[in-house]
DNA sequence: GTTCGCAGGGAACTCAGTGCCATGCGTCGC
DNA sequence: GCGACGCATGGCACTGAGTTCCCTGCGAAC
C-alpha cells in the first residue's frame, strides 16, 4: 500500500495551504505554490491532477477505506446502520486533523470552485454508499430508489453533523453530533427499530395475505404485530 | 422580464450541440461553436460564464422560478408535499424538452466535469428546498437537520425518477416515475396522520413467528413475500 | 447631423493542465 | 567497477478556457 509518506506531497499541500491563507485561492497560483515549495511546476501536477485537488488530500483514501468496508461483508447487520457507519469514517478523517479540516471549511465556504468541487467528492460517497444499498436491496421493490433515498439522507445528516461542528471551530462534539443527525436518520428509515439487536435471524416467518396492498400499510401492520408502536417524532 | 428570446444565444446552444454530438463535448472548443454559429468569441462568454453553462442553458431560470414558487406562501400546505411540488417544477422543464434533455443526459452521463458542473447545478436547487423547509421547520426541536435531510431525500428520488425516464430515451411517463419517487418519500417524512390515500387495505394480515427479530429483517422478508410493487398508484 | 448608448468583434493576456524530453540518481546484473 | 535500466523530477512549449481592454457599427434621441 501507501508505505512511507512522499514528504513532496505534504510539502505542497503545506505550502499551498500557507498561500490559500494568507492571500486567497484564487489570488494563489499554482507556480507560487511550487515555487514556495521549492519544486518544479510539472511535479504539482504530478501528485495533484488539479488545483483543486491539494485543497483534499486525503479524500482518495477515505474514498477507498470506504469502498472497503463496505465490500467486506456485513451483510448480517441492518444495511442502514450499516450505511451509516461508512459515513462515519468520513467524519473520523475531519476529525483526525480538526484545525485543517476548520480551514478548510472556512476556504470551501468562500470559494465557489472548491465548493463545487468538494460536491463531487461527496457524491462520489454518496455514490458509495447507495451502490451498496442497491446490493443490499436488490430484488426488493423500489430497492434502487430507497436505496438513492437513505444513501442521500445518510449523507446530508452527516454533512449537518460535520459542518455543525465546523462552524464551531471543533470545539464542539464531532461524533456526538454527527451520531444525533443519523441517529435520526436511522430512526426514519429503519421501520420502528425496536429491539435491535439482531441475532439469529433465520427463522423469520411471513404470511402476508393481501398482495396489493401498500407497503407502509403492510408495515404498519407488522408493527402492530410485533406489539411495539411505531415511535413517530420526538 | 425576458421579454423576446436572444436570438443569439439560441444560435449558440444550438452550434454547440451539433459539435458536442458529433465529436464530443472535450473535443470541441468554444472557438470551434463561435465559428460554427458565426459570431464572435467574446460574444460566447457574454452569453454564457463557461463553456460547461451552455449545457445547461435553461437551469438558471428554472432555479428562479423554484425560488419564486417557494418564496410566496403556500405554508398552508405540507412543507414536505410543497417541495415535491418545488421539485415537479425542475422535471417539468426537463419534459419540455425531451430530446433535449436525453441527449444532455447522455453528454453528462460521459463526461466528468460536465456531471461535476450538474452537481453544483442540483445543489442549489438543494439548498433552496433545504432553506424553504428551515423556515417551515423553525423553532422546532432538529428542524435544519429535519431540513436538510428531507431536502436532500427529495431531490434524490426526483433524479432516480427523471433519470430512470431519461434512460427509457423519454419513453416512459416522467410524471409517474417522479410521482412514484416522491410518494415514497412524502409517505417517510409526512407524520403519519393515518392512512393517507386510504382505500382498501382493510384486509392485511401479517404473521411473524419470531418476536425478537430485527425490523429491516422482517421487512426484507415481507418485501420478497409480496416480490413485487405493492403500491405502485398508477 | 451630432451624440449617446449598446451589442458585438477582436487582439492580447493570464493561468490551469498536458505532452515531450532531458537530467539526475539509485539499483541490479555482469 | 561499469553500463543498463527504472524512476522521480525539472524544464519547456503548447492548448484552451476565461478575462481585460478597446474598437466598430448601428439605432435612437435631441
Amino acid at each position: 500500500m501507501t508505505v512511507p509518506k512522499p514528504p513532496m506531497r505534504d510539502a505542497l499541500v503545506a505550502a499551498a495551504f500557507r498561500l490559500f491563507l494568507e492571500r486567497g485561492y484564487e489570488q494563489t497560483t499554482v507556480d507560487d505554490i511550487v515555487a514556495l515549495a521549492g519544486v518544479g511546476r510539472r511535479s504539482f501536477f504530478r501528485y495533484f491532477p488539479s488545483k483543486e485537488d491539494v485543497v483534499f488530500p486525503d479524500h482518495e483514501r477515505c474514498l477507498a477505506d470506504m469502498t472497503e468496508f463496505l465490500g467486506r461483508g456485513g451483510d448480517e447487520h441492518d444495511p442502514v446502520a450499516r450505511v451509516c457507519d461508512a459515513a462515519r469514517l468520513v467524519l473520523r478523517m475531519y476529525a483526525e486533523n480538526p484545525t485543517f479540516s476548520v480551514q478548510r471549511y472556512r476556504l470551501t465556504k468562500k470559494v465557489p470552485g472548491l465548493r463545487t468541487y468538494e460536491l463531487s467528492v461527496v457524491w462520489r460517497y454518496e455514490r458509495a454508499l447507495a451502490e451498496y444499498l442497491r446490493r443490499r436491496f436488490a430484488g426488493q421493490p423500489d430497492g434502487t430508489l430507497r436505496a438513492d433515498v437513505i444513501a442521500a439522507a445518510v449523507v446530508a445528516a452527516h454533512n449537518n453533523g460535520l459542518r455543525s461542528w465546523l462552524r464551531s471551530d471543533g470545539e464542539s462534539d464531532a461524533s456526538a453530533e454527527v451520531d444525533h443527525a443519523l441517529a435520526l436518520v436511522q430512526r426514519t428509515f429503519t421501520p420502528s427499530a425496536g429491539p435491535d439487536p439482531a441475532e439469529d435471524v433465520e427463522d423469520v416467518v411471513v404470511l402476508v395475505s393481501r398482495r396489493g396492498a401498500p407497503m407502509w400499510r403492510v408495515v404498519q401492520e407488522i408493527e402492530a404485530t410485533l406489539g411495539h408502536p411505531p415511535d413517530r417524532q420526538n
